[in-house]
DNA sequence: CTGAAAGCGCTAACAC
DNA sequence: GTGTTAGCGCTTTCAG
């Protein structure tokens, strides 16, 4: 019952050669003979023979995979990064591994830890919430690995990396807001040693001060970013009868808590609240009224990544400079936020 | 710059040993004394020692872990099952490799041919929508490597399976739609060479037939199961002029879309049309009126498929008989489809 | 055009 | 308690 793999020896036994010339055969090696490849290749696929990946990589030194490492998969904008990330591997003959951190720092250290035992000749990854020192990561880079960071960076570290306009994109959410009637914007913000959160409450922040509008602390609701929080930070503003008339939020999933608070208490929106989003998942697309958000284009993202870290692999050994993009998004205008028209 | 990897063999130069007793050492093996345990330790850690997970691999012949082969990872119940996955392999000490076919054949193909090729020791899997043959599954097989399909499992393979019980459930939403006073159900269906998608029709089909209420044509809709499709499939039933009352819809997006149309159209919901879907995505908690639905236990789905997986992975040689298990699935009630309280 | 032999990094008999 | 050796399956010089 215990099948043996079929390997090259078996089948340099069956057609009375040697392992050396099946192998060449079976990478076209312009030095076989055409009737010795044709029956290597006949026998091979005969015998169901599959090269084995861990003695070629063994052998090789590397084996053309490249890690993925995010939060969770369960979301759009990186689900969308991967599948960007594996258009262009596959194109490139890579193989990718996904790994999930679940916003865990520790988890986060574990799958790094296995990916960096030699499974993967590079690593893509945005780093959990829960991250604020990255010595896990540095480790990893001490293996001589490329490593690229997306979306969630760490700006203590010397290595490339591919973010939106998160600030100039926040800036412009809430002058759009301004532009609709709204004078009291609360921020639902995320943790600030994420660079994404950092800069998104800084294009905030900057663009209430250009238009002289007052920057409030009872408007800074810290940790609204998912559902949950986000409609905790809703309800705590009505029920601390703070004056309010739009919601700037730093995350898709913190404006649906508020959404569904305010549609639980019948607060109209736009009307009494404008909403915006950031992310934007599909779910903003359906919900009623559809919420303004934040394309981050994870395609172009996961696709510039992937090209970024193929670079750097197949340039190893020469010294390679980290380089940084930072991608246009798109601002995706919605009634949940819009009053005239 | 070209930093080279350390190997055993260099920590046992450094220490004035061999490679053997290093690799004792680092296993914690019973007869290496305290010392040199210290001391080879401490190196490892100091030069940033890694296994080599290829090398390890090669020479046990096994890896510790596991593949995973969905059609997307951007669907709520499939992030759900490889969580339940991660869980339980995590605690087996196995490692999680993650795959998509993206729906398509060819791709599955492509995917399934990397993962034998010696990285994992074992696959779960759940077909894409455009699998009618399993002969590339069977080659997997034919490796000799176990296999567990969950959900959408081919009905031809002598093969372990877990999926829920689409029949049933697909009866009982069918006579709730019927006790909440419609006779006239649509079917939003799926492609039928995929079991959970025949079975649900024929769920759908005998509720009727047993409470005498007429299967008709013209209330079939073959694929409907995304959301554009959906869309589409209840345009018709309303251009085409049939008389319906009710929606059953395979899958939740193909629910979304009829929803998104009635929207449109102001077809009051449930009140001119009931609807109900299958898989429990997030967003049929967020739209308006919330969706009923069909949870399909994800997480139990994918803990069970990884410990039937890790048990077939080390039985190995032991011939392993196939086991089928199916499990509950719950029905979520909600607003779409209730008209009565 | 094909063979022989070494070695990728590791472990596990088998010595002593 | 530690060292020696062979070998996992493959590629690749170097010979012929």
């Amino acid at each position: 019952m215990t099948e043996k793999r079929i390997t090259i020896y078996d089948l340099a036994r069956q057609l009375n050669t040697t392992a050396s010339t099946v192998s060449r055969a079976l990478q076209d090696h312009p030095g076989i003979s055409k009737p010795m490849k044709e029956a290597v290749r006949k026998l091979a696929t005969k015998l169901n023979y599959q090269t084995n990946y861990r003695a070629l990589s063994l052998r090789k030194g590397f084996g053309n995979t490249i890690g993925i490492l995010v939060p969770q998969v369960n979301r759009n904008f990186f689900a969308t990064v991967i599948h960007g990330i594996e258009t262009i591997a596959a194109a490139s003959g890579y193989h990718v591994l996904i790994c999930q951190s679940f916003e865990s720092l520790s988890k986060e250290k574990i799958q790094l830890k296995n990916l960096l035992n030699g499974r993967v000749d590079g690593l893509i990854a945005s780093v959990s919430l829960e991250t604020k020192s990255c010595t896990h990561f540095e480790s990893f880079m001490a293996t001589g690995l490329p490593l690229v960071f997306f979306d969630r960076v760490p700006d203590t570290m010397d290595v490339s990396k591919i973010t939106i306009d998160d600030y100039a994109s926040a800036y412009k959410i809430t002058e759009h807001l301004i532009a609709n009637g709204c004078s009291r914007i609360a921020l639902f913000g995320g943790p600030e040693h994420i660079n994404i959160y950092r800069n998104r409450a800084a294009g905030y922040r900057d663009a209430l001060n250009d238009n002289k509008l007052p920057v409030s602390g009872e408007l800074h609701c810290v940790n609204a970013i998912t559902r949950e929080t986000g409609y905790q930070a809703m309800a705590e503003l009505v029920s601390n009868g703070v004056a309010f008339d739009a919601v700037f939020a730093a995350g898709d999933y913190g404006a649906l808590g508020a959404m569904l608070y305010a549609r639980e208490k019948r607060i109209d929106i736009p009307g009494a609240v404008a909403i915006t989003g950031y992310a934007n998942e599909p779910f903003g697309e359906i919900i009623d009224p559809p919420l303004t958000s934040v394309d981050q284009h994870g395609i172009e993202m996961g696709r510039q990544s992937a090209r970024m870290l193929i670079e750097e692999i197949e340039h190893k050994g020469e010294s390679y400079i980290p380089r940084e993009i930072v991608l246009r998004s798109e601002i995706i205008y919605r009634p949940s936020s819009q009053r005239n028209g």
